[in-house]
DNA sequence: GATGAATGAGCGTTCATTCAT
DNA sequence: AATGAATGAACGCTCATTCAT
């Protein structure tokens, strides 16, 4: 039940990340803790403290995973990669932002929502992953504005609003504050398309 | 029957909801503890009891609070009262509730952020206080519609996007999410422009 | 809610009572507590004290009601006012007592089970409500000792014997110590036949 | 995975254990608390579980020990081993039974008289230890009715009576419920007699 | 006769973490 | 590389009781 083959070297530290994630989107960010993750992962409470600091540490690492993930399905997507109309990927990036935020809540809750004083002690060079994300957005708004088919003001001043605004969107939905009457598909559509129609040229 | 609250000019009620703010301001919501508030508020932790339930109870207070607060500021600002031109009615509640979101930072998370599962003993009736400030929103679009200011879009619908854009840049702001290169100031600015210019009719 | 036109003068101590053996009844000695029987009789927490000087008190007063009750359906039973045979007498008194014991476990607990702690605080003169009862059996063996239909032993050890084997069986059943294949019936018959038996001049 | 007993000669789990039972003897069982047990063993309120999963698997073991103690008590007696007149024997298993129920208050109390609502959560296979001493009874008794000594009943309609007629003895005994002037030896003397008098072929 | 305000003590339990091995 | 033993701090909450009014 504890220890199989695939435990040897360092893969514990992958290990416990994983069953951290799943603890996370399972039963939220304040019921995932150390003891629950060791057990769950087959090792000792102690264990964990051989990979990370403590549960900051851990933390930390988790959000930094959800960075790279949420990278990982913004730059990787085919609209994306082909890098054709910047409205297009503009699009496509802000649809699959909104997707990432409403399928992962957890993941999106402590990479965007989580209390500042955990963030205090976030180390420095990985808010250079977080910031990957909104440079593809900063990057692609460029992109349009050299093609005079976006609207020419500071770039990563309108790449934090289409950030935030889609971030309003999700933030409300998963914490349930939108009007039950409120169709969720118009909602978001509602909200992306008021994105693209903010920088668009007329 | 104790414990109701509005009934008696109790001090220590007061007090304990004014201590309570300033831990979730100062410390966040899970590390705000009964102990801690009583201890703040020079009382037995016990005493506590004497006015709120239980921890959810205390919780729904501050949130009561918020929204009360909130419609106040909303529905006693001058433009507002005056009730004139829908789009600065309009443009007066938006910044009004960025206001209120950035000067209490404490309030506005319990409003908007806290999570669900605080929220499923939220005693129904107090739905409706959180309910009036999207429906002054919704109103005031109502009337720019029917004088052709405001595009004829569903109006509950656009409240509450308007209401997510605007809280996707507070929620943001207020937990350090945004560039520290970007100016505070054009960042909120920017936002509204945008929420008044998607509404507008051209 | 509270009070009515009976709760005038001392009625305040019956009513206490009353509420008392009720949860005590249903919710078992353990979960009866000061404040809830106050809540529930509809009088503030500190009226209790007005009439019990603490929850030992009451809880005496409610073990004096369990004897009384006890007292009134043994005595009372018309086998035993009729007084004939004695031995027709005993045997009704032993099955009243497991009727009582078994019909009101929570009352026979505190009566019959409650630890010696509690008991060491029991005023001595209310030791005579308890005695009353096993003195109705003395006697009843006394008078068939007479008549030659019940061994000639030693009354007052006897009598003590023949509450024994009733309180085991009671106390037993009560506690679900009896196996679940043995039938209630038989068992609780079985016993008594013993008893009668035991005394029985052959 | 610790905490799980038997494995590992710890002394604080017996430590505990002992200290347990002791403050079950002397301040009843609701007053037993984990936190008193922690410090009158020397440590932290925290060990105890390492060793005991909640206050009811301590309980539970605390049982088990009972169980375990009273089947040694009646099982290696030499009258019991040399296993010859089923009478004999019998009357052992009685008088045996009854000692260990005086001796042992403490154990006793949690096996026969614990409120059933703690033993809800009894792991069944425990169960199967509780049953084994009443199978001892239940056992000599048919060795009794082949031998044609013992009246022919079903044995285990009669080894619940017995015990429950022993235990109402003991039970009344250790409660402080029987009369002060019944001398104890006799009183014991009694039931015993007349529980092998109950059983006997004439 | 009755109350509201307040408390100290206590409860079972969980948690992150340390340290010696 | 991993663990077992142990802990201090905390948590939400309930309780019996007191006291001034």
């Amino acid at each position: 039940m504890k220890r199989d083959g695939e435990d040897k070297g360092s893969n514990l530290r992958k290990n416990i990340l994983t069953v951290s994630r799943k603890m996370l989107l399972e039963e939220g960010f304040d019921r995932m803790s150390m003891r629950k993750i060791a057990s769950s992962v087959g090792f000792s409470a102690t264990s964990i403290y051989l990979y990370f600091k403590n549960k900051d540490d851990l933390l930390h690492a988790l959000i930094e995973e959800g960075f790279d993930l949420l990278y990982e399905a913004l730059s990787q997507h085919p609209v994306v990669k082909a890098n054709g109309d910047p409205f297009a990927v503009l699009e496509t990036l802000c649809r699959e932002f909104v997707r990432f935020g409403m399928e992962n809540p957890e993941y999106y809750e402590i990479m965007f929502q989580l209390h500042p004083k955990h963030m205090q002690r976030y180390p420095v060079e990985k808010y250079r992953k977080a910031r990957r994300n909104i440079d593809m957005i900063r990057h692609t708004l460029e992109q349009g504005q050299q093609q005079n088919l976006i609207k020419p003001h500071d770039s990563r001043l309108v790449a934090n609003v289409i950030l935030s605004t889609l971030h309003g969107g999700i933030s409300l939905m998963n914490s349930g504050r939108i009007d039950v009457k409120v169709d969720k598909n118009a909602y978001v559509e509602t909200i992306i398309r008021s994105v693209l129609a903010g920088v668009r040229v007329n």
